[in-house]
DNA sequence: CCAAGGATGTTGAATTTTCACCGATCAAAG
DNA sequence: CTTTGATCGGTGAAAATTCAACATCCTTGG
C-alpha cells in the first residue's frame, strides 16, 4: 500500500491545507482555496484521497473532520528532504542559510538563540 | 504573468528533475524519471511548460537544454517558503530542527561549525 | 552525396482530473 | 409536523492530462 502515483492538482492543493491545519473539514478547506470550486467538487476529492488512502475522516460532532493518515512528523521530514534534494543538492547548509534569511529581514535574537542551542544539543545528542 | 495554475504531476516532476540539475536536455530528464514515459511524451511535458512560459531552452551544441525561467534563488527561496509556511507553520525554529535531524545521525562537526557562523553573520548584516 | 542516428516537434486519442448537478440525511427553527 | 439550512456522498460529463506513433530537421560517417 505505497503512495504509488503522486498526487494531482486539487489534491495536493487540498493535501496541503490539510497539513497545514492538521485537520479540516469539507468547508474549512474550501474557505482556503484560492480558487475556490463547489463544495461538493471538494468532496469529491476528499473521496478520492479517503479511497487512496491518503485521508482518514472523523466526526467531530456533526461534521466530518479529514486528517493525513501519515503523521505530523514524518510528513514534515519527508517534505523537507525533497526540497533539500531537489534545490539545495542536499545541502542542510544552503538549507538552513535560505531559511534564516526567509522571514525579511533579520530573525529575532531569542530565535537565534534557541536555534543555536538546539544546533549544539543536537550535536551532543547525536553522539 | 503569473504562474497562475499550479503544475500537474507529470510537469512538477520534470520541473523538479530540472532544479536538481539546474538545467537539463529531454534525455536526461526521462533517465531521472522513476516511471519514465516515451522520449516523446517527456517532449510534450516540456513543451507545454514552456508555453506556460515556466521554462526557457537554449542550445548547447546540438542540444537543447531545459532550464527554469525563474533564477534558481527565487525557486529555492519559493519552495522553501511552501514547506514552512505548510508543514511547520512558519516556525524556523522547528524547520531548522527537522533539517539538521534529517541526515540520519549527527551532522559533520565543521558543518555544524559552518552554520553556527552562518547564523551569526546573517544576524549581525540582517541588522 | 547518401544513409543512419539523434533530437525535436506535432497530432490525435485514451486516460485521468475536475467539477456541477442531484438526492439523502440530519438538526434546529417555525 | 414541516420547513429551512447545512453537510455529505454519488454520478456523469466536460476539461485537462498523458502518452505513443509519426514526421521533420540536423549532423555525422561512409
Amino acid at each position: 500500500m505505497a503512495e504509488m502515483p503522486p498526487l494531482s492538482r486539487r489534491e495536493r492543493q487540498v493535501m496541503d491545507i490539510i497539513h497545514e491545519l492538521e485537520g479540516a473539514t469539507a468547508v474549512q478547506i474550501r474557505e482556503r482555496m484560492s480558487d475556490p470550486p463547489t463544495d461538493s467538487a471538494v468532496r469529491s476529492v476528499l473521496r478520492i484521497l479517503l479511497r487512496k488512502g491518503h485521508l482518514v475522516k472523523e466526526y467531530d460532532g456533526p461534521r466530518l473532520v479529514y486528517s493525513s493518515r501519515i503523521p505530523a512528523r514524518a510528513a514534515r521530514r519527508s517534505a523537507m528532504s525533497h526540497v533539500l534534494k531537489t534545490f539545495f543538492g542536499g545541502s542542510v547548509e544552503g538549507a538552513v542559510a535560505t531559511l534564516i534569511a526567509l522571514e525579511d529581514g533579520a530573525l529575532e535574537p531569542d530565535e537565534r538563540e534557541r536555534i543555536m542551542a538546539m544546533i549544539e544539543r543536537a550535536s551532543e545528542e547525536g553522539r
